[in-house]
RNA sequence: GCCGGAGUGGCGAAAUUGGUAUACGCACCAGACUCAAAAUCUGGCGUCCGUCAAGGACAUGUCGGUUCGAGUCCGACCUCCGGCACCA
């Protein structure tokens, strides 16, 4: 090859030779021990963007290692392929979805393999390829047959913008997950899957998974299902038989229960106004509240309001009469729409409580009594309220309680359950935020529910050898709320499983989240025509090892993986309850906003994209990965720097000259019995060791840019050596090799294409990938010996060094610090307190 | 508002988990090569005092504490960034 470093040439070399030779493709009978890695799967857009360079950038470097230390590594990649933009582009420019995606996953697919990452090809996947969706529909229909997928009428969040439905994952904070859009609601008849009968493993099981992911992704999570433990309680009505059930977290502070308030959707609303006179006053109210909420109007941010129904409840407790109000602060998603009012003891009913005067009365009394001091607390009575600044929300004393005074909370809140429990009023009971997930898209560009609707048999399911509902050729992609599918005669008429009359399909599509939940398990098995894939195949590679994406998903394809996985295990296709071991959330790739001093995400709008095609063709594949990996630790922000790449390149150009000056010299070794290394020789293969073991340990932790660090540094030890490869002894030859091969295996993770080449330049042929272990092992005598020079402190000052042998013990250390001349003089006439000796790191002398 | 995370050179960042703070890279400065520039190579590069030097003082958001010793541990505060946001 040439003298000079020529990327373009060194990666389509390689490329093709990886292509041809299936070096990457991975075999499930390897006796080796298995490494499933992967990366969040992208939706072929049409174009690579800096985002999914850094994330194939990790996994391969990862991929690499554990392929160089012999592992059988299982890396592949698929396309997410039903969704949205696919749909946008049919109704904005009259294209055809599956053309459009076709057409990208080919362009896409190119610049993959540009880059150079790892991947096994022959398991390529898409989603929207009948032979993928017909296993979301076989999933579905399993669903089904467990009682997990059900249809309900319910208010859902409505993107107006995509005209369609969204979960509320892909709804959280009130925007769309894709556009940004606020959301609306919308009363509409949906499919769900269950995820809530898994609420309380996705909370239970995250300690299997804990020591693996990131903290903040745990916690989101957590959250998210939002798991409270508290007590159901009924108030009855009063002169009626109705019942009022509340939940609450505080039954102990159910004496300071002042009102009873319903959600404005409470169905219990329209029956305890029967015959009222304020019915129609309630009514519009309520109507009001209703409209608000439909229009997306941000909840929490409206000051409360509420109106006194006229009706009251019986605190099954006290045996006290309370008004029962409708307010906008009460959720009819969460609990059972209705709450306890308790104004001194929580800051929303308080904040009510004040605004329409409604009594504020103390039962718990704060156990510490500087703490009441410090905070008001709220007196007892109605006639001091005025005073009241807070409710006190913490645990405490109960006060004015009936016979439970003077118990304390923790106390009181497991006895007073019990007893309603005991009188049947009520129970202890644990609620969960998590919704069940609506799944039902009003979209064309998704896999068909499988199910028709009959008129004499109603909902039938499409029995299972009917599978795929494959979805039409086209059509009329409008861009309205109505499914177009609902426009396809031929899809829609159909016949029924069960009497063979006529029937419709179901005419919206699944949410493409569904296809990413399992798609990790079809790669095991990517052509099984008869299962989504073969358990006892799956089961060699899955869990995965090691999945690196964005954090945008934590709370979406992540809680619904997490699920699938589950739902996977209940039916028989898997036999663990977590599907991914290790997760590593990479940060955003940002860029400077021309004209400004903002770094933000790379995008179109903002013009501040940069495009991975331009920085291979400037600068290769390599050193574009090598600087995504080597500029910031994984984790972080990563900021797009021009000169930050040419970096990179220099850094390989070095790299490929001094081993075409030496290459030579290197591919012909010699051996000598017995060697004797120069101190330069000696110093250079401590480095190399040294680096191994760095490097080795750091991928543990994928602590990728620190490991760059140590090649770069192993590097310029390599150039300080400054040998002449013609007059080189056979001991710096040694070394010399030593630290070339060294250093070029260990490049492979971050520049694949330039190690390759570098390794058969010395003299190695058939490429870095084999069977057996490549990766080098760090000699520890070696990568310790060396001289130390130790800090001597006298009082935490530095007064002077000492050079000593590795191995020296703590006794001889200490006494050569006392022994040293300027220590002596910095002691002389004062008292030795101390000597503190910590072996290979310092000596402080402590003198009075 | 609540819950997390983070503050280290001009910049991205290191620091073996309490032991020589600023590794590695970028930018910058100087020198070599060149008619010149680029590229490349060599050296320098926290701040201040010191004629170069030797050396010294101060530096990890702020203020205190523990310790022979603190970027790291503890307490209070400030700032920034994320997440959730009436969840009863």
């Amino acid at each position: 090859m040439d003298e000079k470093y020529f990327p373009e040439q060194i990666e389509s070399k390689w490329q093709q030779h990886w292509n041809e030779a299936g070096t990457f493709e991975a075999k499930s009978d390897d006796a080796r021990e298995k490494f499933y890695c992967l990366e969040m799967l992208p939706y072929p857009s049409g174009f690579l963007h800096m985002g999914h360079v850094r994330n194939y950038s990790i996994g391969d470097a990862l991929s690499w290692f554990k392929r160089l230390q012999g592992f059988n590594v299982l890396h592949p990649i698929g396309w997410d392929s039903f969704g949205q933009p696919a749909e946008q582009a049919a109704i904005k420019r009259g294209v055809n979805p599956r053309d459009w995606t076709e057409d990208n996953i080919e362009h896409m697919r190119g610049q993959l393999k540009r880059l150079g990452i790892s991947y096994d090809w022959s398991r390529e996947i898409a989603a929207h390829r009948p032979d993928y969706y017909k296993w979301d529909q076989w999933f579905f229909l399993k669903m089904l047959e467990k009682g997990l997928a059900y249809k309900k009428n319910s208010q859902v969040n409505w993107c107006p913008k995509e005209e369609t439905v969204l979960s509320n994952e892909q709804s959280s904070g009130g925007i769309c997950w894709r556009c940004g859009t606020p959301v609306e609601k919308r009363d509409l008849e949906q499919w769900f899957l269950r995820i809530t009968n898994y609420a309380e493993q996705l909370v239970d099981d995250i300690k299997q998974i804990e020591a693996g992911w990131p903290d903040k992704v745990l916690k989101r999570q957590s959250d998210w299902v939002g798991r409270s433990e508290g007590a159901y309680i009924d108030f009855a009505v009063k002169d009626s038989d109705k019942k009022i059930r509340v939940f609450t977290t505080r039954i102990d502070t159910i004496y300071g229960a002042t009102a009873v308030v319903l959600s404005a959707e409470h169905p219990l609303l329209a029956q305890l106004l029967e015959g009222s006179a304020l019915k129609q006053d309630i009514d519009a109210f309520a109507q009001k509240l209703r409209t608000q909420r439909a229009a997306g109007r941000e909840v929490g941010e409206e000051e409360k309001e509420g109106l006194n129904t006229g009706v009251l409840a019986i605190n099954p407790f006290s045996g006290e009469s309370v008004p029962v109000w409708v307010a906008n602060y009460v959720l009819m998603e969460y609990g059972t729409g209705a709450v306890m009012s308790v104004p001194a003891h929580d800051e929303r009913d308080f904040e009510f409580a004040q605004k329409y005067s409604l009594p504020i009365r103390q039962v718990i009394a704060p156990i510490d009594h500087q703490h009441t001091d410090a905070e008001p607390s709220p007196t007892t009575g109605g006639d001091a309220s005025a005073e009241i600044k807070h409710s006190f929300i913490d645990y405490g004393v109960l006060v004015n309680s009936g016979e439970r005074g003077g118990k304390l909370s923790p106390v009181a809140i497991a006895e007073m359950s019990a007893y309603a429990k005991e009188h049947g009023f009520g129970e202890a009971a644990v609620t969960y935020r998590i919704r069940d997930w609506g799944v039902s898209r009003q979209r064309f560009w998704g896999a068909p529910v499988p199910v028709v609707y009959c008129d004499k048999d109603g909902m039938v399911p499409v029995p299972y050898d009917q599978l795929p509902v494959m979805l039409p050729q086209t059509a009329d992609f409008t861009g309205t709320g109505e499914s177009p599918l609902a426009g396809v005669p031929e899809f829609v008429n159909t016949s029924c499983p069960e009497c063979r009359g006529p029937a419709r399909r179901d005419t919206d599509t699944m949410d493409t989240f569904v296809d990413s939940s399992w798609y990790f398990f079809r790669y095991c098995d990517p052509r099984n025509e008869g299962m989504p894939f073969d358990s006892s195949i799956a089961s060699k590679w899955t869990p995965v090892d090691q999945y690196i994406g964005g954090d945008s998903h934590a709370v979406m394809h992540l809680i619904y993986t997490r699920f699938w996985t589950k739902f996977m295990r209940d039916i028989g296709l898997v036999n663990f309850d977590e599907p991914v071991k290790r997760l590593l959330t990479q940060g955003m790739v940002t860029n400077r906003v021309e004209g400004t001093d903002e770094w933000k995400a790379m995008s179109k709008s903002l013009g501040n994209g940069v495009d991975p095609d331009e920085m291979i063709a400037a600068f290769g594949a390599d050193a574009t990965r090598l600087f995504v990996l080597f500029a910031a630790p994984a984790e972080n922000e990563l900021r797009w720097s021009e000169s930050g790449i040419e970096g990179a390149v220099r850094f390989l150009r070095r790299v490929y000259t001094m081993v075409w000056k030496w290459q030579e010299r290197l591919s012909n070794p010699t051996q000598t019995s017995a060697m004797e290394f120069s101190p330069e020789a000696r110093t250079l293969r401590r480095k190399t060791h040294q680096t191994i073991a760095k490097v080795t340990s750091d991928f543990a932790g994928l602590h990728l840019n620190t490991s760059v660090a140590a090649l770069m540094e192993l590097f310029n030890q390599i150039v300080d050596f400054n040998a002449d490869p013609a007059k080189a002894s056979e001991e710096d030859v040694f070394a010399m090799r030593e630290a070339l091969e060294s250093l070029v295996i260990m490049l492979a993770p971050f520049a694949p294409h330039v190690a390759e080449e570098l390794w058969e330049n010395l003299g190695h042929a058939g490429g870095l990938v084999s069977a057996s272990p490549r990766w080098p092992v760090a000699d520890p005598e070696l990568a310790r010996r060396e001289e130390l020079e130790i800090p001597i402190q006298v009082n935490g000052k530095l007064r002077s060094r000492v050079i000593v042998a590795p191995d020296v013990s703590e006794e001889d250390l200490r006494a050569a610090a006392l022994a040293d001349e300027r220590v002596k003089a910095q002691i002389d006439g004062h008292e030795v307190m101390k000597v503190i000796v910590v072996p290979r790191r310092l000596v402080n002398i402590v003198i009075r």
